[in-house]
DNA sequence: AACTATTGATAACA
DNA sequence: TTGTTATCAATAGTT
């Protein structure tokens, strides 16, 4: 129940009773302080980090207050902030070189806009011309090569249509004959005439559908 | 010679006796701290100002890698950090942004080279054509006026060195002319002819001038 | 700084 | 975890 003897000031073993320990050294501890810092009129900061890592600090005042304090009189202010400016003076240089290059892009851009040419030799103007005329090649070709798969999609799908609309009318033709035959077989002849006119009322197929496929690509000239 | 009551805890007003407390108590927490570090294993730091402004300090371990672990456990990181926090943030969008228009810029570049078409809609190839064809011919505009510019300027050097060579041509002339005199003077006719000779032996001025700017020009059909 | 009566802190236990 | 208590440790006042 009590202290039997004197404690030996090493690593307490038993894991709980070491806990229980820090525990209440710990507030010990901090109580100490706070006398201290009120008793001797001090600035007083404790911090630690028990076994498990678990953070606990007391401050007479307020501790980043303290640290500061620390940081003005410790010569390790240079330490810490060192690397701190090495970082800082990279990260600029990486932001400086970006903006150059941004920089660099946009006029090359302008130019190519045949903006800010002045001051530009016979020579550079000469090397812009070529640039901008190897390009335009390129996405003339590009352009004439994505309009051509336009087409041969549109023509795909003109050939799917015409094949389509051919075998609707062979079945509207089949029902009409049909209605002819019952009608034939069981009323007048003059009736039935005038119900297969509407199968043929389009016109011909080939007319039609040509005409569309030009309307749907836009091309004054097409040649399907 | 003993503690004849409890002492309150505050201020001592005796200077002295404070500063004797200061030096007693200090000693007494620092072991204190040491203790607690060593039954517990734990990590203790602790810093103190005295009332005259004086450092003191413990560290079970280092005092930087105390400090150092407080600050990353700490929840004051957000309070001092907040700040540089948004800073970096702000320097982080900042930097984003300036590498997405770096990269914005280098696409279009490429698509004005013609790299990098695939996927683009007839529209928007055709869009590029006409950017294309829109700085290709003020780049044209622009070439034509700049060699204008520069036959201007060799036209205006060719007709001042053209007057030029005919000043020089007839002060040759005049002492070719005076040497004769002196020579028709005082010797023979036949002699004073040869040395004139010398002074038409370039040519006639006008051919010899158009070459030249012709050669420098480096232009094949020079109109000047 | 050293001494020492007294208070204060705390180890072991509940 | 908190409380109790016997014992040790810290220290105020003094030398």
């Amino acid at each position: 129940m009590m202290v039997k003897e004197k404690v030996p000031i090493k690593k307490i073993d038993n894991a709980t009773a070491r806990r229980v320990t820090f525990s209440k050294r710990r507030r010990g501890l901090f109580k100490k302080a706070e006398e201290l810092s009120v008793l001797c009129d001090a600035d007083v900061a404790v911090i630690l980090f028990s076994s498990n890592d678990k953070l606990f600090h007391y401050s007479s005042s307020s501790m980043d207050e303290v640290l500061e304090r620390r940081s003005l009189h410790s010569k390790n202010l240079e330490k810490l902030n060192q690397p701190s400016l090495e970082l800082q003076l990279v990260e600029d240089t990486n932001y400086a070189n970006l903006s150059k290059e941004v920089a660099e892009r946009t006029l090359h851009l302008r130019r190519l806009r045949g903006e800010e040419l002045q001051g530009l030799s016979i020579e550079e103007l000469h090397q812009l011309e070529k640039s901008l005329e190897a390009g335009l090649s390129r996405v003339v070709a590009k352009k004439g090569e994505v309009i051509m798969n336009e087409i041969y999609h549109l023509q795909e799908k003109e050939v799917n249509l015409m094949g389509e609309n051919d075998k609707l009318r062979q079945e509207l033709l089949k029902i009409s004959n049909a209605r002819k035959q019952i009608i034939c077989d069981s009323g007048d002849d003059r009736e039935s005439s005038e119900s297969t006119d509407i199968c043929n009322s389009a016109g011909t197929p080939q007319d039609y559908e040509s005409s569309c496929t030009s309307l749907k690509l836009g091309l004054p000239n097409s040649g399907c």
